[in-house]
DNA sequence: AAGATTTATTTGCATATACAAACAACATTC
DNA sequence: GAATGTTGTTTGTATATGCAAATAAATCTT
């Protein structure tokens, strides 16, 4: 979590500002089902990200589109790196089939789940 | 979830008063490592339950002991009832070898953290 | 086309939780 | 035995999050 520091935003802003980097113009519902949030826990997560001057929402009738400025365009490059970083920790630290064979346990569990 | 609403309490809440309920006296730094929350938390989830004259807490020097009172006694068989449930109906959505797999895995994985 | 239903988003309010600082009692050291 | 450090608990403050209601737009019904 270190490393999320010195970006200054918490590793939720940055995982949502790294889908809205890699899918510009995407949706606030669409975002709260890829990163299993309420779709009004998105809505607060945004307004810190324009806040910020990261992100900037155009509403059209009700479908509003989030759209990354160049300012987060720049902070990219960390902000990958930071996921890579927290891989790299807790892969030395947990033992890697194990953490392999708990993802699948998850994701079938998941399958399972109504 | 359902169930617990009947009780008037957050599972939060009451899994903190059935550690209370099964070691009287119990001190808040003690439930907190057990219930894997911080100190602080389990300050804020006792002063609820004592509002609801739940639990009493004595404090003698630095230390405070918990003590259930005769309110809570009488809710812990529904309580405990609540659990069972809860288990009952995730052992039945979730495949139990698949259950008992990620259990597995998560405990090696604790075991394998700092 | 007016009214009813559905859908996407935001707001108001509530809860859970933590960190850091404050406090209070105890323990150590010189 | 006074100063210093340690430990257990509580407060102040902040964040993350969700549910239910409000809003607003799109779609369907007749």
């Amino acid at each position: 979590m270190e490393s999320w520091k010195k970006l200054g935003l918490a590793p939720s802003h940055a995982y949502l500002l790294m889908l809205v980097l890699e899918e510009p113009g995407v949706q606030p519902g669409y975002a709260a089902e890829e990163l299993q949030l309420s779709p009004s826990t998105v809505t607060r997560l945004l307004e810190k990200l324009e806040e910020k001057k990261l992100v900037v929402r155009t509403t059209e009738g009700k479908l509003t589109n989030i759209y990354p400025t160049p300012k987060a365009k720049e902070l990219y490059p960390q902000m990958k790196n930071c996921t890579r970083e927290f891989q790299e920790k807790y892969q030395a630290l947990i033992n890697e089939e194990e953490a392999s064979r708990l993802v699948k346990s998850i994701n079938r569990i998941n399958d399972q789940l109504p």
